[in-house]
DNA sequence: TAGATTGTTAATCGATTAACAATC
DNA sequence: TAGATTGTTAATCGATTAACAATC
């Protein structure tokens, strides 16, 4: 099963230069005259983004987009796997979501010092986001996926992903707001 | 109180030219020697993405993603209010999540008829994404914030943007791999 | 007025697209 | 072999940055 620079650049909406220049970075190995073979391709591209192997997911904040995380079905096919939730308020502790029980934040570091934890979901409200990073931050966590709605100040050791939502919401406004008018 | 393209940039991780040329973008009003007005600079930009009028939204999906949107505070703040929220599970309608009930999506195309509703926040599974969206099309809804992980199929008329959450956790995934290499 | 800082044009840089020899 | 399609270099395009006259 093969596909073309072309094909492929039609069906993700890119011109066909821009595909073959893109796999060109992670090591070409497609076949002059044939194409890509898409098994490999899939292959290479899950492995440049470490898809590879599984990234244990733990999740601070039992709210909403805690849960909403946790429950995201493609994340658990792709090996993001949430082993544990964490919440500061008693309320929460015990809550079941998913298949996991909702424990303490005092239990964290010890958690953390016990299980191989990849990557840390930060789903708490704005005030206590940054406090609670720095407290990971002593904890050892390098990589922390944020989606309180500010940006948080870190070491350069460790890597943040901010999540806002609220761009997004921003752009669908504007383009709301500015529909009809002529491009340019 | 103003502020010079500068700061403003320091403060944006921004170098001051692309500040100013922004700006710029939508009509200068800054003054030589001075800089910005900050309250004209926020009211301008403001009105540019729309956040000047309030923009009713109705979400379709009370699962853990469609709740996280309605208690999204800053949306609310925003203008982005939620007016109605719809699901087709008989035992999630009538639940009630912040101050609404959610309702049967029987009654989606007899609410719209009703009421002015600006945005609808999809926010359903995979499966149902497609045929939904189509139904809102005959409904006569013109602005879709996709949370289904699938790019829908739309007309010209329909403004959709797609949010896909995994995108963000792919460019964390890839930069935790790469960690450490030289740059470039 | 002198100093500061904009609006705007010009220069630079990087990213996208086109072209084509290499080769499967 | 002939046709197709890659890898890769060159050309184009747009976006970022620098520069500076205008002016508050």
């Amino acid at each position: 099963m093969q596909i073309s620079s072309q094909e492929l650049g039609e069906r993700l909406n890119q011109n066909p230069s821009q595909i073959r220049q893109d796999i060109r970075c992670f090591g070409g190995f497609g076949r002059q005259g044939y194409g890509y073979n898409v098994a490999a391709l899939k292959e290479h591209i899950g492995k440049m983004l470490g898809l590879d192997e599984p990234h244990p997911m733990i999740i601070i904040g039992a709210g909403s987009i805690g849960s909403a995380v946790a429950r995201y079905p493609s994340f658990i096919r792709e090996g993001f796997a949430t082993v544990a939730m964490f919440d500061r308020d008693e309320n929460k502790v015990g809550m079941a979501i998913g298949d996991l029980t909702v424990r303490h934040t005092d239990e964290l570091e010890e958690y953390l010092a016990a299980h191989k934890v990849d990557i840390v979901v930060l789903a708490v409200p704005a005030q206590g986001a940054q406090e609670m990073l720095d407290r990971l931050s002593r904890a050892g966590v390098k990589s922390v996926w944020n989606f309180a709605p500010l940006d948080l100040v870190h070491s350069e050791e460790m890597l943040v992903i901010n999540v806002h939502l609220s761009d997004s919401l921003h752009i669908l406004s504007y383009k709301m707001s500015h529909r009809g008018e002529v491009p340019q």
